[in-house]
DNA sequence: AACTTATCGCAACCCATTTGCAGTAAGTCA
DNA sequence: TGACTTACTGCAAATGGGTTGCGATAAGTT
């Protein structure tokens, strides 16, 4: 909450609200509530990007020092069940989780790092393409392409 | 060459012809010529399409069977340091290696599994669209896109 | 308050790949 | 040919991301 003030207080209690939505549904389907999944939840809703577990982890710990990984992979995963997260493969390194609001893929720069998102028309249309060339179909990508940003390719 | 008399003696002859080529290149760079190093040469030469480092250690061992896995993962090394291999990951698996003779991204069926090929001039059209909407080149896909084979979508 | 059982933390494990190290042998040179 | 240097090898152990088994804890229910 106080670590929230940055932050307009429409959102802060927007984002609160999806997190108990959330736990309802939990709830609602014989799951339980308790202090580490609303933990998870909080870094997730309010950092929606792209996080490693690891980052992940380190920040719950900011509220709730004793999470376990294990207890955040458990998690995740039941999440990722719900249809609520799925988590892209950025590179060789760890995988990186999201909020599933919009279908997309994922490009990653191999000098920055950064992580853009290729809108789901643009796959479509490669779909099609791929279609008609080799038979393929795209489907959703588990494993983020590789490309170099506009900065470093200039920089 | 026993093992290889269902191909024509010509192509056997252009594969050893390529194998000692490559060990000749080795040798140049002050590198050492060994069994190992021909016999997983070899099966490179004569089976040049994805092989994950079990497969191809498997088949190393049929001529020679006290290869050890860490001497595969040690020359692949060496050969993609020379730019003669690269590999590919193509989902949660083993990487799978191959000769490096043209550019190209691959597609893995969700499926079964088969892997095809994109080529370069797809995927440099994919690359421009990136720069227009995104800022973002392609550069070489270290991962694999996911896809559905015709085969497996129709069956 | 008693009870059921989902969730938790921990330790141990799995898999693909890497690293340290002592022994072997490839290439070189007298 | 034999001595010599050092690249390469095999093995064991480690690494890193992720998963699993299990007894203890605590959420939700009666």
């Amino acid at each position: 909450m106080i670590a929230n003030t940055g932050v307009s207080y429409g959102v802060a209690v927007a984002t609160s609200d999806a997190i108990e939505r959330t736990l309802g549904a939990i709830r609602d389907q014989g799951g339980r509530v308790t202090d580490q999944r609303r933990a998870i939840l909080r870094v997730l809703f309010e950092r929606s990007d792209h996080v490693s577990v690891d980052d992940l982890v380190a920040r719950v710990h900011d509220r709730l020092p004793d999470v376990h990984v294990t207890t955040v992979y458990r998690f995740l995963e039941t999440l990722a069940q719900m249809g609520l997260v799925t988590h892209v493969h950025v590179g060789h390194g760890p995988a990186v989780y999201h909020l599933n609001d919009r279908r997309h893929a994922h490009i990653v720069c191999n000098a920055c790092g950064i992580i853009e998102i290729i809108d789901e028309a643009m796959m479509g249309q490669w779909s099609v393409e791929l279609e008609r060339s080799l038979g393929f179909s795209l489907v959703d990508q588990h494993f983020a392409l590789a490309g170099r940003c506009g900065r470093c390719r200039t920089g």
